[in-house]
DNA sequence: CTAGGGTTATAT
DNA sequence: ATATAACCCTAG
């Protein structure tokens, strides 16, 4: 039985992720959950692979196939030991994508092609050969090896590799993949022992084993089972609509754990059936777990990659989740003062998000109290206004064209703004003023959707916070999107 | 949090 | 004047 007065010892906590992990939730739900259930040093092979595939579905809902989606597939392939024919095509096809998308990006200057070639191919790919690891090496691949050798010699052989659809062929491998990789694993443990309870029989003498055998033991058995019938329906995948995917956050997440809650456990509601005691147990684990997190900083999924690997090293830290909340001591007396001022009455944020001004900012904010919809198209924006920030904070551009450096007598309380806790501090936003891209940070910006893929915006800033500073995760999405506009 | 549409500032 | 870059808002 679960020890009554710990509420989550660490085998819980391993199979309540494992859980939540295959749960069709947002997946910075499923993150802030991951870094909320404590985390045992040897981690369970099953949790972690559980963490890859959902890494996995993660890349391929947003259609991001970068490095990193490499990396999980070798680091799952460590867990694997032999891989699949899905396996080792989804891996080539990634790596194949990672090392073309640099010629789509840039088809003039190939130095960031010949880059990942070197990277990837002589890098990741001769180290796989020479290491234990070698199933993952098909004839396919040193094909492609090749191939991509002659490409860095020969133009023709570029332009050969830009006609493939490299990315629709790596999507579809991973996804193919994927899915397989979700049958096999069968359902999560709760589950199954739900079914269990469900069915009469006594599993909680599984619990109480003291090492991995129950669970290991019951892997096999669903790998086996499934590995048999995965040869026969493994063309049988259905069809999914491409657009719709791109569009929706999660859509793929959500189906494939509908693919995977195939077998033994009925479809539909099958939680709410559940009243297990222990599954109640581990339900409210979870909910409390969840709650004490409602105030903390949340990280997106991308983040979860690296505490993974690091955990998976054996070295497990738990995320230190204090600093982010007090590293913005960022304030403005300015802004209270300009509020005073009273921006013409426009300044009140609209909509009922923000919570209502307690100034004395006008007689709209009694109108505003009530407010739930949208704003009249009458309104003003309330960001519409010039007020700027500080023409201190503008020094550091390249090219601002006029530097006509006004030297403004710093108040001595006088901090830097950070852009993203101002609209907390002050309870009117003003527009930040327009600060041009370094070639700094666009480059910084190039090379870093290069290794994390497009869309991971809050990590990339996470990455380089010394030249990003000031600039926010939106900026750098907004930016991405400049530069790749044609 | 991200994507995508909308708005504003600035360069041409 | 208008095209574009930077920034903002908000649904999902």
């Amino acid at each position: 039985m679960i020890d009554q007065h710990r509420p989550m010892n660490e085998r819980t906590a391993s199979w309540i992720l494992e859980f939540v992990l295959r749960q069709p939730i947002e997946d910075h739900i499923a993150n802030e959950i991951l870094f909320a259930v404590p985390i045992a040093a040897p981690i369970d092979t099953r949790l972690k692979k559980t963490l890859l595939l959902r890494k996995l579905s993660c890349d391929l809902s947003r259609r991001s196939i970068s490095e990193s989606t490499l990396s999980s597939l070798e680091m799952i392939d460590d867990v694997d030991r032999i891989p699949s024919d899905a396996m080792k095509s989804a891996y080539r096809a990634v790596a194949v994508e990672c090392t073309v998308a640099k010629l789509r990006e840039d088809p003039v200057d190939e130095g960031a092609f010949f880059d990942a070639v070197n990277r990837v191919w002589n890098g990741r790919v001769a180290d796989l050969e020479g290491s234990g690891s070698a199933g993952l090496v098909s004839e396919r691949l040193r094909e492609a090896r090749r191939e991509m050798e002659e490409a860095v010699v020969s133009e023709a052989v570029r332009g050969r590799l830009l006609g493939r659809e490299a990315l629709e062929e790596a999507v579809e491998a991973v996804r193919v993949y994927l899915e397989e990789a979700e049958r096999e694993m069968g359902p999560a443990f709760l589950e199954v022992a739900a079914a269990e309870t469900l069915k009469g029989k006594e599993w909680s003498g599984a619990l109480a084993e003291p090492d991995n055998a129950g669970l290991d033991s019951r892997a096999e058995v669903g790998r086996g089972a499934s590995s048999a019938s995965a040869g026969i329906d493994n063309g049988a995948v259905p069809e999914r609509d491409k657009d719709a995917s791109d569009k929706v956050r999660g859509v793929i997440t959500r189906e494939t754990s509908k693919a995977m809650k195939c077998g033994n456990i009925a479809p539909g509601k099958k939680y709410d059936l559940v009243p297990s005691p222990e599954v109640e147990k581990a339900k409210e684990a979870l909910k409390s777990s969840v709650a004490n997190l409602q105030e903390a900083v949340k990280d997106p999924l991308p983040d979860a990659e690296l505490v993974a690997a690091k955990v998976m090293t054996g070295m497990v830290e738990q995320p230190i989740r204090e600093d982010e909340r007090t590293v913005n001591e960022y304030e403005r007396e300015e802004n209270q003062r300009l509020a005073g001022v009273g921006v013409s009455g426009s300044g009140m944020d609209k909509g009922g998000k923000a919570p209502i001004v307690e100034g004395d900012t006008g007689d709209r904010c009694s109108k505003d109290q009530y407010r739930v919809t949208k704003p009249s198209l009458m309104d003003r924006n309330p960001t519409a206004h010039t007020y700027e920030w500080d023409d201190s904070i503008e020094s550091l551009s390249e090219q601002s064209p006029n530097q006509t450096k006004q030297i403004c007598l710093p108040s001595p309380k006088r901090r830097r703004v950070s852009p993203l806790k101002l609209k907390e501090d002050t309870k009117i936003t003003r527009r930040r003023k327009p600060r041009r891209w370094s070639t700094l940070e666009e480059e910084t910006l190039r090379k870093a959707v290069r290794e994390h893929g497009v869309g991971n915006w809050k990590f990339i800033l996470k990455c380089h916070p010394d030249i990003f500073e000031e600039r926010t995760e939106v900026d750098l999405k907004d930016k991405w999107r400049n530069m790749t506009r044609s």
